[in-house]
DNA sequence: ATCCAGGCAGATG
DNA sequence: CATCTGCATGGA
């Protein structure tokens, strides 16, 4: 176990970090946060003037929390003067995590018409039955365990209709080679991962944030639409999304996320 | 109890 | 092209 202390960052909260809807399997503990990417898990721990990172792996969450990324930087040139710049100042401590793919394509197929809660207990029950078992924890199954579950185990594990999606993109994913699918631009790329049965374009851009950290996306979900209600009256979800990446172009991911922990932020307190 | 949840596929105008 | 409907499950 290594540990690793990382000096008070004003642009960095570990609880705003994963609480803002990117990554389903963590949980609160006291101080702070334990999180779980693949087959690691690091505990994050408020101390005086920062916090501590403790992990078997402690260089790839370094990575994984994306602390090479200057995000002063970005907040300054996403500042509008209006509700953007409130919503920065209310989000300021959101990184944007570099999230397994795999895994983030299944997490966010479960995602849909679901609940956050729902979501982290079908995940952590795919980890249970399927992942290796850890020291204290399971891991996030390898492909070919996912591929290899079969329809049935996941509508047993509670995840109803998306069972059949589950299925049939995890045999899938077997054959490709997602450093391959790295190489193309956002928009193939997009392609690629809404040719997956069961991925829309509002879960196959949340793949390309969260999984490619791709920022020039906009995931439009039902809270981006109610943040949007009044000054984009009836626009669909997917039209909705191409003018808000029209709008903020290279940091449409970052906007995204901060509107949408603060959408969310209001009315729920985790 | 009814509605809804980080939507999507398939069918129908 | 746009709009409509069914979908599994459980929390609010």
């Amino acid at each position: 176990m290594q540990t690793i202390f990382l000096p008070e960052n004003k642009t960095f909260d570990i609880g705003q970090t994963l609480n803002c809807g990117q990554v389903f399997r963590f949980h609160k503990i006291e101080n702070g946060y334990k999180v779980y990417s693949l087959n690691k898990c690091a505990e994050i721990v408020d101390v005086e003037n920062g916090c501590l990172l403790c992990s078997d792996d402690c260089n790839y969450f370094f990575n994984y929390l994306d602390f090479d990324t200057d995000y002063e930087k970005i907040q300054k040139q996403c500042n509008d003067g209006g509700f953007v710049s409130s919503a920065i100042e209310f989000g300021r401590g959101i990184h944007i995590l570099k999230q397994d793919i795999t895994e983030t394509i299944i997490s966010f197929i479960i995602s849909q018409n679901n609940h956050i809660p729902r979501i982290k207990m079908i995940i952590e029950r795919i980890c249970q039955k399927l992942g290796q078992e850890m020291n204290g924890y399971f891991a996030f199954p390898t492909l070919e365990k996912l591929a290899g579950a079969g329809e049935q185990f996941y509508s047993e594990i509670g995840a109803g209709y998306r069972a059949a999606y589950l299925d049939r993109v995890s045999k899938y994913l077997l054959d490709v080679d997602l450093e391959e699918w790295k190489k193309l631009d956002t928009s193939a790329l997009r392609a690629k991962l809404m040719a997956l049965y069961g991925v829309g374009r509002k879960v196959a851009d949340c793949i390309l944030l969260f999984g490619f950290n791709r920022f020039d996306v906009f995931p439009v979900d039902t809270w981006i639409l109610k943040v949007f209600e009044n000054e984009y009256q009836g626009f669909q979800a997917e039209a909705l999304s191409k003018l808000l990446v029209k709008k903020y172009g290279e940091y449409s991911g970052f906007v995204q996320q901060w509107l949408f922990f603060c959408k969310r932020e209001a009315k729920n307190v985790d």
